[in-house]
RNA sequence: CGGGGUGUAGCGCAGUCCGGUUAGCGCGCGUCGUUCGGGACGACGAGGUCGGAGGUUCAAAUCCUCUCACCCCGACCA
């Protein structure tokens, strides 16, 4: 592994790269914005995943699969639906390949589909053209399932986990009876998404709803988790779309009610994807590399032992394993590092890597019963009785989960503005950057035109809002919402 | 799709202007030895269709033509 990152004030989407690539998380695949997700980077979905996956188990949904390919006719159901992703969609045209003399293998011209077929870019219009079989009666309502999925959108511009052509996600696809009910569902999904995301990967967002012109293609209201980013800029970090009746107008879906009246299902969509890994990176990662939150990190404590010989060797593993085996067994996720080489090496490594809690095993602490505890969160080091070892780590593990949290905030904090005119506004922008909160008259033109002059966009109207008295940044007009504006990845 | 740039060992690069021994350097990799509490060192070694095709020439990484790929910056996006 190559020395050090680049550091986050020379170029911080070099550092970004840097940190994704040398901490092993992902590489870039063969064909042009994809990604290879590596085992280090894979297990810290696989927590996410895990996570989330219970959170929506224990409100009552299930998961099911539903196609990779689409019929390109669906797409088009639903007229905005259609709008916001035709443009990024993969299409099959052909179903095989043939040889060739001179260019070796060419798309066979003979197996030109009849009906083209796309890759799902999301899944709302496959899923619902089955919810119109399943549901027919109000009995069958409310009808909640998600899916773990890959989904293509042909992006122009690819970072590793932020965008990439194909990403992995969850998306939950509910049916309801009522408009009331689909508005709950979309804010009990919002409530564990900012659980999801403050709780598990210490990263405070703000939750709220998207303006028009940012909302989900098809859906009436889109609420989100918006994060704050080392560099102060905003990350989506997840959606929860009410889509009201229309993809049930699109794909006729209907239930019959108590009283046997016929009538349009209501919809929710919801999604968080493979970008949160990287708003984790962005969140919590420093100079040297990697911090990962104790809750998604693959390895919570890593062992460095250190030794001289096999004699050294045998004397160090045999006086820490009971003290590893009584850790393991409280569940807490613990990597051996017995590699040859330098124990400066591998602190560098480990820290690169984001591994929360460094464990340091000598012959000095064989020989005084001690050994030497190292945070990432913030540096300290200090020396623990080995007899305190197996009940200090966990706690010290939530301490260092609860305080990533409270830097990411803090940071976050101190880097949000209030402003309540342009001229500042336009100077933040332009500057030194960060979250903007003011007071917005509600158009789209004044959201366009701040768009185009400064780059920034209103990343949410966030629940917290307080319009009253406030006048539009730009307009002049009295505001209609208090909103954050921020420059966004 | 516009503008700029780069393709030479696993990675990062030099060499190209001005053609000429066996194509180099750093990191990484392998073996052996000494090291080992904050990125150790030595010795030996493996590794190349110089992005691809065609041309000029006694001779091409180097010159010419064509082509492919990727990266960066702008218009779209979880």
């Amino acid at each position: 592994m190559a020395k050090g990152v680049t550091p986050q004030s020379k170029d911080y989407n070099a550092w970004y790269t840097d940190v994704v690539t040398k901490a092993g998380l992902a590489d870039y695949g063969p064909v042009k914005g994809t990604m290879v997700v590596k085992p280090y980077g894979f297990a810290m979905w696989d927590l996410i995943k895990e996570t989330f996956d219970g959170m929506i188990k224990e409100t009552g949904h299930v998961n099911a699969y539903f196609p990779l390919f689409i019929p390109k006719s669906f797409l088009a159901r639903e007229a905005e639906h259609v709008e916001g992703f035709a443009k990024e969609c993969a299409v099959v045209t052909h179903t095989r390949l043939k040889a060739d003399a001179e260019k070796g293998i060419v798309v066979d011209p003979e197996s030109k589909l009849e009906e083209e077929v796309i890759v799902r870019p999301t899944s709302e219009t496959v899923i619902w053209s089955m919810y119109k079989k399943w549901i027919q009666s109000y009995r069958d309502l409310p009808l909640l399932i998600n899916q773990w999925a890959n989904v293509v959108r042909w992006e122009m511009r690819t970072r590793l986990f932020l965008r990439t052509t194909e990403f992995l996600w969850q998306e939950g696809h509910t049916a309801h009876a009522t408009a009331e009910e689909a508005e709950e569902e979309t804010l009990l999904i919002l409530e564990l998404y900012r659980q999801l995301a403050e709780d598990y990967l210490a990263m405070p967002v703000h939750t709220g709803l998207k303006s028009e012109s940012e909302k989900f293609a098809g859906a009436d209201r889109t609420y989100c988790i918006e994060s704050m980013m080392g560099d102060k800029r905003a990350l989506q970090a997840g959606t929860s779309h009410n889509l009201g009746q229309n993809f049930a107008k699109a794909f006729g879906v209907t239930f019959q009610t108590q009283d046997n009246t016929e009538e349009l299902v209501y919809a929710t969509s919801w999604g968080v994807s493979t970008r949160l890994v990287g708003g984790v990176i962005m969140t919590h990662g420093d100079d040297k590399g990697l911090r990962l939150p104790p809750k998604i990190a693959p390895y919570q404590v890593v062992v460095i032992p250190i030794f001289r010989d096999d004699e050294g060797k045998k004397a160090v593993s045999d006086y820490i394993t009971p003290v590893l085996a009584d850790l393991r067994d409280q569940g807490v996720r613990i990597h051996e590092d017995w590699r040859k080489g330098s124990p400066g090496f591998k602190f560098n490594e480990w820290e690169m890597k984001g591994v929360p809690l460094r464990l340091e095993v000598g012959p000095k602490d064989v020989e005084n019963g001690n050994a030497v505890l190292a945070r990432r969160d913030n540096g300290d080091k200090q020396v623990l009785k080995k007899e305190d070892l197996s009940n200090q780590i966990p706690a010290i593990l939530d301490t260092i989960q609860d305080n990533m949290l409270t830097q990411a905030k803090a940071f976050r904090d101190a880097n949000t503005h209030t402003v309540s005119s342009y001229d500042d506004f336009k100077e933040i922008v332009a500057g030194e950057g960060g979250f903007i909160r003011c007071g917005w008259d509600g158009t789209e033109a004044t959201e366009m035109a701040i768009k185009d002059e400064t780059k920034a966009t209103i990343r949410v109207i966030p629940f917290d809002e307080n319009p009253k008295g406030l006048t539009c940044i730009y307009s002049g007009e009295p505001a209609k919402h208090e909103v954050i504006f921020a420059k966004a990845y």
